[in-house]
DNA sequence: CGTTCGACCAAAAGTGAATTTCGTTCCAAA
DNA sequence: TTTGGAACGAAATTCACTTTTGGTCGAACG
């Protein structure tokens, strides 16, 4: 019993570590955020932090896991929703522009390789990309065996769509356009991928 | 006619220089090519250079643009053909994987960010990002004018496929495939431009 | 006069030593 | 068990000095 409760303020302090080290990782970045800035923020000792957190990467990875699971969690809402099935391709391209206006630093290790060192961002990177590419599959597996869409290559054409979708989100995101204008963009957008450019 | 002569000696210079300073900027990239290297090359004395060329800058913008008038000669001819619409567009991206493979400064410099300060790199960018996006609309406009395509938005489609085709044209040239693989590969991604993912 | 190149210049880049910062460990205290 | 100050080694930064680089100048040459 009290080892249980031993637990549970154990897990709550790792909570509260990992909440104030997305915030500071967020402001500054994996490589500009020193454990000091982490300590300071949760008023204790730097060397405390490492009872709960072998080291600074450990912190790191266990906010992009926890990032990631809530996207995952927001993906599967979508996924299993009984939208049709072009409905949820656009609402997973919503919901991953609104993940880079928020400055995820999910969104920003899938996206750069000049924040922090590279072993690092390749260990991240091989867990997600792979997902990422895995989300649209699904999305085009379902249209498939609705016998609403028709694509041969499934693991080609996912890695087309996702190529396509990173080049184009960050321009999108930092345009000047407003929520309306967007939104008839990546309709227009989609509508290509849905529909081709050749006369139907 | 003297004065012509000259005139001709003077730009038959300026070519050699651009010609020995595209090998050696294909060989070693524009910040580590140094202009004593370009001189040794001619067995000219460094400061000789600046009497044709303003500085380094100015060769390497040379060298760019050469390639460009190459490679734009080529699209035309692509553009120009009797050739379908759709084989255009086919014959355009397998050039451009053809300069991706040789390692040409114009391709070079429209993809990376990293190979010397940003303001140069910014300022011939400038020049031929919206070439490109120019091409592919052009091919989209005649297919449009033809009957062929449906395309809606021209500029906001042309970008998009310029983008696809960037994220995708390095992966690809850079795989183990063999050529047959590469072209079935290019072209089932057109065939995804072309026909879209809803069953028709 | 047009062209060439050696000497020179200032800025940028490189080098090595000294110093500071950082992530991490250790251990005593509570 | 949890905390934090002191200490550690490595990485990063700073600093002074040296070398390299892009570019200029002016004399020499044809």
């Amino acid at each position: 019993m009290n080892q249980e409760i031993a637990k549970d303020a154990h897990d709550e302090m790792r909570e509260s570590i990992i909440n104030a080290a997305t915030q500071i990782f967020t402001r500054f970045g994996f490589k500009k955020t020193s454990m000091d800035d982490i300590a300071k923020s949760l008023r204790m000792g730097k060397s405390s932090i490492y009872y709960y957190f072998k080291g600074k990467e450990e912190i790191f990875q266990a906010v992009v896991d926890k990032e990631a699971d809530q996207l995952r969690l927001k993906v599967n809402k979508i996924l299993s929703s009984n939208d049709d099935t072009m409905s949820k391709l656009r609402s997973y391209v919503k919901l991953r522009m609104d993940l880079i206006k928020q400055l995820s630093n999910y969104m920003e290790i899938l996206k750069n390789d000049d924040l922090m060192n590279l072993t690092l961002t390749e260990k991240i990177r091989k867990k997600y990309d792979d997902e990422e590419v895995t989300i649209i599959k699904r999305i085009l597996e379902e249209g498939n065996e609705k016998g609403l869409f028709k694509v041969k290559d499934l693991n080609l054409s996912s890695l087309a769509v996702v190529v396509a979708m990173k080049g184009l989100e960050v321009p999108l995101v930092t345009s000047t356009m407003g929520v309306e204008s967007l939104n008839i963009v990546i309709d227009d957008l989609l509508d290509i991928l849905f529909y081709g450019i050749v006369k139907r």
